[in-house]
DNA sequence: TTGTTTTATTAGGTAAGCCTAATTATTAGG
DNA sequence: CCTAATAATTAGGCTTACCTAATAAAACAA
């Protein structure tokens, strides 16, 4: 399944908010997440439902476990890439740039990263690093 | 400006051909570099052409110094991303993720990435990378 | 010069992902 | 229960960067 970068985002937004204990996020709340309009967001709803990554009730999208997968996998990338920022290159963590990166880099760069870094934890804000394949269980 | 993907795949390309020798490039030519219909080339020259980044005259296309200075920035931007994943990373280099990659690291990470790596002179390919604001002259 | 081939251009269309404005549902207060 | 406010949805548009098919222009050969 070869996904937009569009629809990253949201899984990845969906993803952060179910890390915050909310499993369930609303047109609304998932519009001013992205800054965008709730229009926008039920086509788009409608369209992740249509690939089974989310479910879509009167209550709201929820991740389906493909769903979880999927955003794991950005959220994985999106914080070793911080990581990668401010341990090896040094450079003030520009989120602009790393929420682009997120969706550029390959399983194989990650686990890269991950292995240089040490399979670290945490990203640079505290928040978890999903493990990847690399990591040591 | 701000240029989009695309465009910057047009510089980048144009920029290829100029090291090549080749300063003005054909619809055709260009068509087939990126493996798109001549139309949809035409199209986007005369964007680029509006933009100043090309002139754009019956022979082809050529870059403007503009033109030039916004492919070499793609250029050295791709080069960088080429000898990190090399050097750094220590993974194969992902023609497919440099391509994307290119477009999204800033100025300051490009230069982070040449520092660490002491200002390399070549990309695996042994193409020139082009000088940055970190570099010594 | 005329006809053939190649190249360039125009016209009109598509898909994504956003938008606004209008409409319909739902929720909450009195 | 009814009304007002809030939320969701639909309908129709826009932009980017592609496409195909048709036409025009240029290059070349006889």
């Amino acid at each position: 399944m070869k996904l937009t970068e569009s629809i990253e985002e949201y899984l990845e937004t969906m993803y952060v908010f179910l890390e915050e204990g909310k499993d369930v996020v609303r047109v609304k709340e998932m519009a001013e997440a992205l800054n965008i309009t709730p229009a926008s967001v039920v086509e788009m709803f409608k369209k992740l439902e249509s690939f089974g990554l989310i479910e879509y009730t009167k209550e709201g999208a929820k991740l389906t476990n493909t769903g979880i997968k999927e955003a794991e996998r950005i959220v994985r990338n999106h914080r070793l890439v911080e990581v990668l920022l401010e341990k090896v290159l040094k450079v003030k963590v520009d989120e602009e740039v790393v929420c682009k990166m997120e969706h550029t880099i390959s399983k194989e760069i990650a686990d890269a990263i991950c292995t240089l870094l040490n399979h670290p934890k945490a990203c640079p804000h505290g928040k978890p690093i999903p493990r990847g394949g690399c990591c040591p269980r």
